[in-house]
DNA sequence: TTGACGCATTCCTATATCGGTATATATTGA
DNA sequence: TCAATATATACCGATATAGGAATGCGTCAA
């Protein structure tokens, strides 16, 4: 089994990520979508019942229209996961500095 | 062409993320990941790849074990995609409003 | 009612990926 | 050299998924 269809699944897809990112922006129409992103219609419809899936957004019907909007909640999990990441790659990014002061304190300096 | 092999990607997988747990507490031999994660050898190696691939881990031999670490900045990306949404769905919390209105609104398709 | 629009779904094909098993490679030890 | 250990890779079968084309279905306009 290809990885459970959770958030993590659905934020893998760069296309779902882009029409996540549109949808930050505030509620839209799927035929937005589908100019916005170059991508047929079907296809967007498609990333979008994945999204839906996983609660990343919600829809609700206008006259012959489908308004999209995104469900921010749902990408907490991914968040949570991984900020404790965080702290390791800014420890990281200390070490560095340490180090360069280091080669700094006995070189001359250089670009 | 599913899903480019990106860190997002690698991180979609549960077992992976899993195996990142394990190396966030400190460098392992394969072997280790093998035991804490129950999965076949194979399969714990086959992981290890796609995140060497993405640059999350990295590794040294020390005889004939391969020790494996962490390489955290990998996922900036993700935290850095994912982190602007999170003042999404915290504005979502302060506003009583947004949450009272949705709890009244019943007209949307999915729920 | 007819026709156009907006969207979802279905069918199809190509490709990826996962898990499992077997095997290849390298290292250590006797 | 042979055996054992540690890891990677190749191969296999099953499943999933992306994209495209066609189609279904509801809604609006006349």
């Amino acid at each position: 089994m290809p990885t459970t269809a959770d958030a993590f699944n659905a934020v893998a897809e760069p296309r779902r990520r882009e029409i996540l990112d549109l949808l930050a922006t505030g509620e839209r129409p799927v035929n937005d979508l589908v100019e916005q992103t170059g991508m047929g219609q079907p296809q967007v419809s498609k990333h979008l019942r994945v999204l839906r899936e996983v609660g990343a957004v919600r829809s609700r019907d206008q006259g012959r229209r489908r308004l999209y909007r995104l469900e921010p909640e749902a990408l907490r999990p991914i968040f949570e996961w991984v900020s404790p990441y965080q702290r390791l790659w800014e420890e990281r990014f200390e070490r560095l500095d340490d180090v360069l002061a280091e080669m700094k304190e006995g070189d001359g300096n250089d670009g």
